[in-house]
DNA sequence: ACTGAAAAACTAGCATACAAGTTATTGACA
DNA sequence: TGTCAATAACTTGTATGCTAGTTTTTCAGT
């Protein structure tokens, strides 16, 4: 498991947190693998409690399972679950799209400007690591702008299971490609254009689609026995 | 506070869960009131740590602030808070009844006209307390027929803001006026009229807008300020 | 070598003790 | 009576011990 270097004034759950979020999605913690509150915290530097902590909320979110007084593990991939946060994530996005081209003020659309300049620059150095970040940046400040933070909070709790496949596709999404789709999408937004931007939204976020097959073929043992409806 | 009796193999943090989230819509832990998890503990006859982990759950979808070191408070009601709740059940809900369309079985519309043949039950003999909850069942079959279980479990999270202060209003919904919806909704899903079923669950759902400012006049105490945005 | 039961080594849930920080109280002093 | 500092009484965060249940191991008996 990868250690990351805990933070000035972090919770000793916060940093759990943030130690076992990351080794999840980098499948340093592989799907399936069992995990024990001990171990864990041995290996943080922290006692059982904040790492308890961490694991009782990961498992809200189903990428953890604890059965109690047997064990816990990593969720499989499962991709109903992978389906839901998309579903979700399309959905929301979607709708505040529509939101924000009644809401927008103009310091907004300059903010939202901001965000591209920092990704095209990003685009250009090659440093396209951290572009994931400045992508989730600009769809964070859709929500504010629309006021509904807390939806994206919410959203971003099921998302992990979307990121962790995200990060096993061969092919890569072209990055320039998508800061084209949000440089349209802030113009339409400036224009208050709502179902232009809805189905720009819906378009940009279609290139989020992975090839579920592939990986699956790839990965067997990562995934779960599909459920019988 | 209203202690409820403890069911048979329910865990002590499932439990002070139950008992916590029944207070806050009851409002017998009014808004803004200050909690503890040693009185608390007390009280539902449990030791700090299982209270302490449902506090903690409840503080990660905003109903109780948790303010570390010096105390813990039940949130004010927040109308954004509200709205958000509002906001992403609409969308899901619309979204959901759309799929359901496609994807209702002759089975799964058995089960749906299951649930309101209840409804109707329960209206004649006036029971309305547990309308709610057969209303909600409804619901929740809907997004188990689309496959978005997770979806729903997460967008109950929130709605604890929404049925507070669905509670404290004056003028309860017709009854038998949601019951004709529901009937409206299964009848355009038997027929896989998509459009229509939006719109019908759209319609449906504005049925549970509230008087907001009424509540506000009645009960200042309870309001938080308007954040500036 | 195989079977099966006892025992040891795990698991997570819960209780409790302690640590670190904040707030309320007390009481001396002006 | 008012001020202010010491202190006591809270708060939540974390560590640790104990309980109850499950799995694995051990080892006696065949």
């Amino acid at each position: 498991m990868r250690i990351l270097e805990r933070l000035p004034r972090e919770s000793g759950r916060d940093y759990a947190l943030r130690v076992l979020k990351d080794n999840i999605v980098h499948l340093d913690l592989a799907p399936g693998s069992q995990i024990s509150e001990n171990e864990l915290a041995a290996e943080m530097g922290l006692s059982r409690t904040p790492v308890r902590e961490a694991l009782i909320e990961l498992s809200r979110v189903r990428i953890v399972e604890i059965y109690p007084q047997k064990k816990s593990t990593v969720a499989l991939i499962d991709y109903a679950m992978v389906d839901e946060a998309r579903f979700m994530r399309n959905q929301m996005e979607c709708a505040v799209a529509e939101l924000v081209c009644e809401l927008a003020t103009e310091t907004d659309i300059a903010r939202l400007r901001e965000c591209i300049r920092m990704q095209r620059f990003n685009l250009e150095s090659y440093y396209s690591d951290s572009l994931m970040e400045l992508d989730n940046r600009f769809h964070e400040t859709l929500f504010q702008i629309a006021r509904k933070q807390e939806v994206y909070r919410l959203m971003q709790g099921i998302a992990i299971h979307f990121d962790r496949v995200r990060g096993m596709a061969l092919d890569t999404v072209k990055n320039h490609r998508i800061v084209a789709d949000h440089e349209m999408i802030v113009s339409t937004i400036g224009s208050r254009n709502k179902s232009a931007a809805r189905a720009l939204m819906e378009q940009h976020l279609n290139r989020y689609r992975i090839d579920e097959a592939g990986i699956r073929a790839r990965y067997p043992q990562y995934f779960a026995e599909k459920k019988q409806a």
